[in-house]
Formats: C-alpha cells, sequence, structure tokens
DNA sequence: TGTACATCAGTGAACGCGCGTTCACTGATGTAC
DNA sequence: TGTACATCAGTGAACGCGCGTTCACTGATGTAC
C-alpha cells in the first residue's frame, strides 16, 4: 500500500489543544507543503493542487508558501517529482519482490512485475497517475536516489536480452510497444471503457495485455 | 485533414462592414456555439471551452448560450460529441480507404487502418482527443450517426474472426489487448517520452506497435 | 555571558482576474382572429 | 390583409467565487563582538 506522507514528524496536528503551542516557525514547511499539495493531487487530480487550500491543511498562512516555492508551477513541479518517486518505489518493489534470479524465467518474472505495477499505480493512485501523465511523462525533473519507472522497464527489456528471453534485434522496438500497452491499459481501467469493469474482469484483461505483450515482441 | 466546422452556413462573419447587418436572431446559435466551443478544444484542449470565448468568438453575447444550454456542462457535453463524431468519421474514412474485400487480408488491411487512424486523430487533433479522453471514452452520448471508434475497432475484430485470421477463443480478449496498445501509443507520442520523436520515429513505433499487437492477439 | 543587528520565516489585508451564472429587460417572430 | 399578443431569442449590467500574487509588516533565530 502506498502512502501519500500521512503523519511525519513535521505534520503539525491541528487540534484544538496545541494550536496555541504552534512554534512561529514551522520547521519543515516546504516538505508539508509538498506532502499537502501531494495528498490533494492525490484526492482530485492535478487541478486540485491548490497552493492555498495546501497552507490551509498545514494551518499556514498561504503566502508563507511563497517563502519556499516562487510560485504555484514551482509546487506543481515539486508534487509531480514526489509522485514520480512513489511511482517509481511502487516499481521497484514490485520487482524486486518478484524474482531475484539471474536466468531468463526471473528475468522475465521482473518485466511482468513491472508492468503489474505500473497498472497497480495508476488504479490505486489516479490522482497522482494523472499528474504525472499530464506533466509529462518525460521530463519531470526526478528526486534524489527516485528511480523512474519508464528506466526500470528499459532494465527489465535489458535482462531480457542479457538472459537471452529476446534477441538485441528486437530490443529497441519492444520498449514502445510494451510501454504502449501497460499506459494504455491503465487509462481504459481509468477512464475508458474498462472503468466499470469488476476487479476480476480488470485482472484478466491485464493478464491478456501482458501475454500479448509476451507475444509479441 | 480534419475541419472543426470553419465555415459554414450559420457562421456570421465578423466583420466591420456587416456588423451592422447582423440579425438579431442568430439563426443557428446553439450549433455556432457548438462549433466555437469545439474549435477552443481542438486549440487548448477541454479546460479551453469557456462558454464566454465561445460566445465572444460567434459575437452574441455570453448569456445567450442560455438560451440552448442549460450551463457550461452541458456545452461540453455537446463539444465532447461533436468530438467523437469527428473522431469516428476520421476512423470509418481510413477504414474505407483501406481496402473493400472479404478476405482476411483485407479484414487485416482494414483492421490495421482503424488503428493508424486512431493515432492519427489524436496526433492530429490533440486537444479533441484530450477532451474525449477526459470525458471519459466511455460514455459520451453520440450524434445521430455518428460511429463511435471503439464499435469500429470490435467490428474490425469481428471480420478477423469472421475471415479466420484470428479464433473466435481469442476474440474477446484481443479487444483490450488492441485498444490498449494504440491508446498507450497515442498517449506516449502527446505527453510521453515520444513527445520529442521525429515523424519517421512515430512512424517505426506505431508500425512496431501494429505488429506487435497483430502477432501478440 | 550579554547585547546589537542582520536575516530568515512567518502574518494579514488587499488586488485583480476571468469565470459561470442570474436578473430584469428588449427586439423579433409567428399565429389566431 | 391587418392587428393583438404570446412566445422565443437576444442584450447589458451585476454578483459572487476562489484563485494566484503582492505589499508592508512582525516574530524568531543566529551570529559577531
Amino acid at each position: 500500500m502506498l502512502t501519500v506522507g500521512t503523519s511525519a514528524w513535521w505534520t503539525r496536528e491541528v487540534t484544538c489543544v496545541n494550536m496555541l503551542a504552534m512554534p512561529y516557525h514551522h520547521g519543515n514547511l516546504r516538505e508539508a507543503l509538498i506532502v499537502a499539495a501531494t495528498q490533494l493531487a492525490a484526492e482530485h487530480g492535478p487541478d486540485a493542487v491548490v497552493l492555498r487550500e495546501a497552507a490551509r491543511r498545514i494551518g499556514v498562512s498561504h503566502n508563507a508558501a511563497y517563502r519556499h516555492f516562487a510560485d504555484r508551477d514551482a509546487l506543481l513541479r515539486a508534487v509531480s517529482a514526489r509522485a514520480m518517486a512513489q511511482f517509481g518505489q511502487l516499481v521497484a518493489d514490485r520487482i524486486a519482490a518478484a524474482a531475484d534470479g539471474e536466468d531468463g524465467q526471473a528475468a522475465a518474472a521482473r518485466f511482468e512485475a513491472s508492468g503489474r505495477a505500473y497498472v497497480e499505480f495508476a488504479m490505486t493512485q489516479p490522482g497522482l497517475f494523472r499528474l504525472v501523465c499530464a506533466r509529462s511523462l518525460g521530463d519531470v525533473e526526478l528526486e534524489d536516489g527516485a528511480h523512474h519507472p519508464y528506466t526500470q522497464l528499459s532494465e527489465r527489456l535489458d535482462e531480457l536480452v542479457a538472459t537471452g528471453v529476446i534477441t538485441p534485434a528486437r530490443r529497441t522496438d519492444a520498449e514502445v510497444g510494451a510501454w504502449s500497452a501497460v499506459h494504455g491499459f491503465s487509462m481504459l481501467v481509468l477512464d475508458g471503457p474498462l472503468r466499470d469493469a469488476s476487479p476480476d474482469e480488470r485482472a484478466a484483461g491485464l493478464t491478456e495485455v501482458l501475454r500479448m505483450v509476451r507475444e509479441g515482441i
């Protein structure tokens, strides 16, 4: 399960009791704003990232945000980077959990896991997924140590080549095909005709898409 | 080439000369508003569908719109239906131009043409494509005679089964896989890492995706 | 250890924007007689 | 064919909203001496 950063040490509790005890200086307002804004995006998508609302949730005047971000867009970029980091983390976790061998079978399992993780993030964090897509999957600057989902997909394909599962000639093309299928399926589930499908139908659809990719690339 | 309805009979010319001659009654304001609002969506995406701006472009007071649409959302729904109709028309045209035989080869050609047409619409009408996606590919009510792209894809698959190109067993799954790949590729070209790709690279990518679908379903 | 002062991180009030929407109104049209 | 009148389709002014952003300000902190 992903969390959007609900209770970190810098999150001031907003209760009647310690409202009075709130320090004038927040301590880590920049981080708190990113967390709050990421929650907004997670709840209602990119347009819900409203500077004033993020400040409101933290219990700070909205102008305070300007000490840490030049403008709303700077905040949105930071949120985008955060969302991307969470996305990448989920993918990394699922890959790590899938298999750890060096052979072709393990590589194939990790490849499939990366695809499933991609869809899992889209389905469990639609708001963040939309944000990341809208701000161009390509050029979000990553947070330190973050691992772009696309990069991880690429590495999985490299493994498939290294272990002889696919030929080097197919390497380049496989990338486009695999990502298209997985990304497209995610969108169909979020906004498309699979929106109202049951969990079982979705799972079956995903399995089929992954099979198509496996046999098609 | 698609047009968004640039010069129809009801489009009043907005010039100094005949500003004076403008009739009090427009004649077909509802249609004119849809056309103007569709142009807005085509130019800058769904959020650019602004009721006041649409009225401004036609040269009519913005309240006049309320004679024809309950609110902005009703206008947006009409624009969505219009965009979907144009989308469907493009797909139908490309399918019709691809082949007209009854054999498997012709059916396959039409199937591929439908996929290419899907991507073509996304690339040539990104604003309308985004609108149609955002408002859920599933439940836009169609204009009379309009042909939903998805329906057309389904029919192509039916043809492939009828001509023996794919087995009936694969029929259901093929739909999800094919649409996922084609839709995903469109998104990657619009917002993703293929955004900055050259036309040649895109064409190669699309061909590869279609190959993957053909061999994978 | 105490004090002066620069600097940093907050506050509160205000502005302007463009939007969707509503109100009371007027001009044009069509129809019954 | 003419006229009264209901109805339809437009106008112009105004409201309220919430936003991003700016301004002048104040409280807290840390450092040089």
